[in-house]
DNA sequence: CCCTCTCTGCTAAAATATTCGCACGAATAG
DNA sequence: CTATTCGTGCGAATATTTTAGCAGAGAGGG
């Protein structure tokens, strides 16, 4: 039985990390579908094999959809993202909350609108009222 | 001639990845210092290897210190951070800021100091301001 | 009902990544 | 000066990943 793992998409290979990507950016996903998004995408059987790879190592699973495949996630995307933000505050901002915000805000694509910056400041204040 | 990737760290293989990981949280560190902080460490001479590779690769340098080799990242902690946190943001949050400035703040790990407080509201603001 | 199309499961080959051993050179201690 | 230690480069074996081809099953159209 394999170990477990605290950062479960580090253990994964290229194209599995590649593959799995997509499956949570669009939150489910057909081998073709997949195959459209994968840069250099290799043949669809090939694509296949690596979702059925995937669902045995347990990350993702399948339902039968008018005769084919679909695979979506078996953890849930807000836990293997918290995990991911985690390895990024530690890797490239030494743990700094505060950087890596700065580094959110700063990303040219992330324009808020003055709805978001009213509930992203409501979120600091209930930091603050919860002690954190 | 390899082709540019947009994701420096998406096309490396599970080790190099490990290890870049390890070289940019501690900044610069020897082939020794790599392997201290490897998961199932393989021997001294795989972890040489692979630091050449990865030089070779365009993702380290190094620079002799008293007869042994220390690398370290080519590229800005920043820029790679920020390519990361894009990819975290676009996988796992919709590309939602909101979300991830959430997440961030709800990780437990992350207690916040009256004065990370201060500043991240000051950071809104300035954002506010920027018209971002 | 039969043909065609698309999908799956299985298997095997090719490509890559990972590992380590060995020989040589430089620095260091005795 | 010589022996010892530590680190490098090179090269090659091993393991893993990645790729794709093929046969069979089911759905849908005519």
């Amino acid at each position: 039985m394999p170990k477990r793992q605290q950062q479960p998409l580090l253990d994964l290979s290229r194209r599995e990390r590649q593959i799995i990507d997509i499956v949570y950016r669009r939150g489910r996903a057909s081998a073709a579908e997949v195959r459209e998004d994968l840069p250099n995408a290799p043949s669809y059987s090939s694509v296949r094999t690596l979702l059925s790879i995937l669902e045995q190592k347990g990350h993702l699973k399948h339902v039968e959809e008018g005769g084919r495949y679909v695979y979506s996630p078996t953890r849930r995307r807000e836990n293997v993202g918290r995990a991911a933000l985690r390895r990024v505050l530690q890797t490239f901002y030494q743990g700094s909350v505060e950087k890596t915000m700065a580094a959110l805000l700063d990303m040219s694509q992330s324009r808020l609108s003055a709805e978001e910056r009213k509930r992203l400041a409501k979120l600091i204040e209930e930091a603050r009222k919860e002690g954190r």
